[in-house]
DNA sequence: ATTAATAGGATCATTTCGGTACTATTTCAA
DNA sequence: TTGAAATAGTACCGAAATGATCCTATTAAT
């Protein structure tokens, strides 16, 4: 259904968490309290945080008063970095694979189907999107002028 | 995972026969036929061509002879419309649901969510997307050059 | 030494999705 | 008028993905 999964949603509000003024280098946030301030699972919040500093979006520190803080700034940290380090690489489908030498041998649920390139240039085009949009374009203030990148991509998107 | 799912590339696949010039008016598909073509199975695409025909997007003649059609011309067939007419509304995360009074509320999963509003923004854009590509772009003969709407939208979502 | 935190792995339950089966209805043709 | 070919509709099943939990080990500050 080209829905986001409740992981990613988790995963980007932690990180939102993450980017409040309050987390630094010195003061770490614990996995437990990020998950408390939003209600959600600490276990899931847990292993989300896990994957995202194996990813390198996070810098964890173990021990008493350890916890998480942002490994770069907010405007670096896109969506398709977050969806990667979660669930693997953005692919829309099966046939959208880059590892796979030919693409349309990728696609064996369909024989001979007639549109994986084309398949594979909309995927093109959601990577783009997704890459376009960053942590920071999801903690700025509530206003009603969206942000730069968000007015290019809408620009582009909505002209014809 | 922000995937399509394989009804809809069953959908897709059976949209482009449909749009090949051997079917007519005056000489439909059968759900039998467009299956064997493309070995996908014949209770899905039955049920998926339905869908489309309750949608529209497809007019279905029955009886000996009968099959399907297209219901209109194939740059009029966005993808916004297939998908919708299969599984619903595009909606990138349950927070993105217009009828919802208050978008807010709709997250129920995360009291407090910093980031619904701004979700709701990308999905604008995917929906964007998705309403530019067309089902005349994804039969166009295989080129390198993509077609005028995926021109646009590429440029638009690649500046920076 | 104790406490508080992450690291890692194993596991479970539930929902969604892909797929099947069966029956009814309509239409053409012999 | 009868049969075959097609769609229409519904109910159902199995498997895979997803959401969520539990337990143990390790690390660091007090």
């Amino acid at each position: 259904m080209l829905k986001l999964t409740r992981k990613i949603d988790y995963a980007l509000v932690a990180l939102a968490r993450l980017a409040k003024p309050d987390v630094a280098e010195d003061s770490p946030l614990s996995a437990r309290q990020i998950a408390e301030d939003y209600q959600m699972p600490t276990p899931l919040v847990t292993r989300l945080l896990k994957d995202l500093q194996r990813a390198g979006l996070v810098t964890s520190t173990r021990g008493a008063h350890g916890g998480y803080t942002l490994a770069m700034a907010a405007d670096e940290i896109a969506m398709t970095l977050v969806i990667e380090a979660i669930e693997g690489p953005v692919q829309i489908a099966a046939c959208c694979d880059e590892t796979e030498a030919n693409p349309c041998d990728a696609c064996q649920v369909i024989p001979r189907c007639p549109i994986t390139s084309k398949i594979k240039k909309l995927n093109d085009h959601v990577v783009d999107l997704f890459r376009q949009v960053t942590l920071a374009d999801m903690i700025e203030p509530e206003v009603d002028v969206p942000s730069e990148a968000i007015n290019i991509v809408r620009a582009g998107a909505g002209a014809s």
